[in-house]
DNA sequence: GGACGACCTGAACAATTGCTCACAATAGTG
DNA sequence: CACTATTGTGAGCAATTGTTCAGGTCGTCC
């Protein structure tokens, strides 16, 4: 059923320049529109309204709604993959509250252009879906540096590295999402200080920060 | 338009032992299936289905879907806050570890049922309802419990207790949410632990616990 | 400039949903 | 038993949704 409708579904690579700036209008509509309604009310045709472009022309460049959020979804998570990855590189050293607070800024400023659409991407998502094992794929491989981190560095106190290093992941990247869209948000630089501190007062057992 | 409805639909109390316990299959079925499909694919038929009750009486004690929600969140979050407020009758003093292990465990217990369905319940509801009301208004009252605690404890070092607070709370709840739900569950025992030992350096500045 | 393919359109379809209503079954009362 | 109120039933309606398709418009290249 659903492969055989991809298999009618073969979007291919847009040839002129109208084409690709319809498919970024379509993104950036439903970006909005999911932000904004979430993911249940965010229906395809009034993405297509707001992205000026006809229901037609939506489903000639993606196969159904799901990948529509697949796509905004992997293209966030690569933005902060790539951001942690430039951040592995750079800094070798430093303390570990200077690593961390390069870690929490990364989330932070990963999640600045529309809180609300990454809040629907990590809760209304369609469960069970490829959505969700990009979202957790991305999770175990910030667990599994945050947890070398930990084994590492001299000044990292825990027992059980591999749960600290799980819970120090949710923290940021839980509170960030909430503090950030709330109603009456934390601001960006506290937010910041405050989370840094907290995880770092956690890996360092209670220590000097 | 929906007031209308609503006038329409006004339930009464159950006259018969029957309608009671019809309307308790109601709720159970829904939270079962709420908690297995989110709140978008469980649908009316589905959780009459399940309760092996036709849909008509679904309607019989319930005026529309949201309801049903509704009440499933009002008894989770009454049950949380009347623990709470045991909790603030018998412990005057302590140590402030003590005070967030108490919490912590509170929160985890009422977590314990169904995390699957308290996981929808935070984020699968309809947005802007009632719904979020309640919840929100519920978390205002645990930032002003732990705001107050942090102000009077001794121990509590921070700067702004109001941020610290939200910090606080949201730390607790998300973490749990998270980590007992999720596929490969940090055990209950383990999690109180390392969630008051996190939150507790937090406030105490990172001096001894 | 004509012709072919890339791109776009939007009315309409099939499926699903929340929900109603006319009726049937059951419990309580005398 | 008969009568009434309470509770239960489920086919089906109205509305909405994701998606398709027959046919247009536009760009590009000979």
């Amino acid at each position: 059923m659903t492969s055989d409708r991809r298999r009618i579904h073969p979007r291919k690579q847009p040839r002129q320049a109208r084409a690709e700036l319809t498919r970024q209008r379509i993104l950036d509509a439903a970006a909005h529109v999911f932000g904004e309604m979430g993911y249940a009310a965010g229906t395809t045709n009034r993405i297509a309204e707001r992205a000026r472009v006809s229901i037609g022309s939506l489903y000639q460049y993606y196969p159904n709604k799901d990948a529509i959020l697949l796509e905004l979804v992997t293209r966030h998570l690569d933005e902060g993959r790539q951001a942690l990855e430039r951040l592995r590189e750079e800094t070798l050293p430093g303390t570990l509250a200077g690593i961390f607070r390069a870690h929490v800024r990364i989330v932070i400023d990963n999640h600045r252009d529309d809180p609300h659409l990454l809040q629907v991407m990590a809760e209304q998502a369609p469960r069970a879906s490829e959505v969700l094992d990009r979202v957790s794929r991305y999770e175990r491989e910030r667990v599994a540096y945050v947890e070398e981190l930990l084994t590492r560095h001299p000044d990292a106190r825990v027992r059980d590295t591999h749960v600290a290093a799980r819970l120090i992941v949710a923290t940021v990247e839980l509170l960030v999402h909430q503090l950030t869209a709330a109603p009456d948000p934390v601001e960006a630089g506290r937010l910041e200080n405050e989370l840094v501190a907290m995880v770092t007062r956690y890996a360092t057992g209670g220590g000097a920060v």
